[in-house]
DNA sequence: AGTATATTTAGATGGTTGACTAATTATCTA
DNA sequence: TAGATAATTAGTCAACCATCTAAATATACT
């Protein structure tokens, strides 16, 4: 589920508060625009650049297009991280 | 600890392979290279990427810099993930 | 001091990114 | 079909990023 473009979706800030307010449930593009003192058509470029990232579902409904978080992806992040940086450090065995 | 720059930081494979290699414990500058068909200033310049997100540590013994992984920045990492992907999140206990 | 080794800093270059305005596509309603 | 609304795509531009070579800095050794 991750690719390349997972962590770059993710090192942008607009990006991350996106991803924020679709904790809450799914949202249009234009609600979610209305949360930012961007341009749509800048705003519309970081859906796409979520989308690509695996980071964000959308369903259509008439005009407008609704977008959910992929909480899947959470689980992959968690593992990614896991992978580099639990270590088999001092304490990194320890049972408790 | 996590800043602007450290989701940036992850963004690039060639940093996110560096932090994995320190996983097995801390590493010269010119160990790490090795690994890497890339130049020992570009290098150093991913090293200094990850410093600047404060993922890694650095310190020096005679004439070569050790670098090691920081790894409180993990934990820092799993709360924001959780904070942005974990449904319902009453309690709200941010650490950023 | 002089030389070798380890690493970073400086400067240049091509590619990517985030922003904008203008134009286009998709859909709804009359 | 025409007009309004929702959102994206196209085109542009400045800023940033990853890479390189060359030069500089820091340390060690003789």
């Amino acid at each position: 589920m991750i690719n390349e473009r997972t962590f770059g979706a993710l090192a942008d800030p607009t990006r991350r508060k996106i991803l924020h307010l679709l904790n809450g449930g799914e949202m249009t593009a234009g609600e979610l625009s209305k949360h930012f003192d961007i341009s749509g058509p800048s705003m519309s470029h970081h859906f796409s650049a979520l989308k690509q990232a695996d980071l964000v579902f959308v369903r259509r409904d008439g005009q407008q297009l609704f977008y959910s978080l992929n909480t899947t992806v959470f689980q992959d992040l968690m593992t990614v991280l896991m992978d580099i940086f639990a270590q088999s450090n001092p304490n990194g065995d320890k049972k408790e």
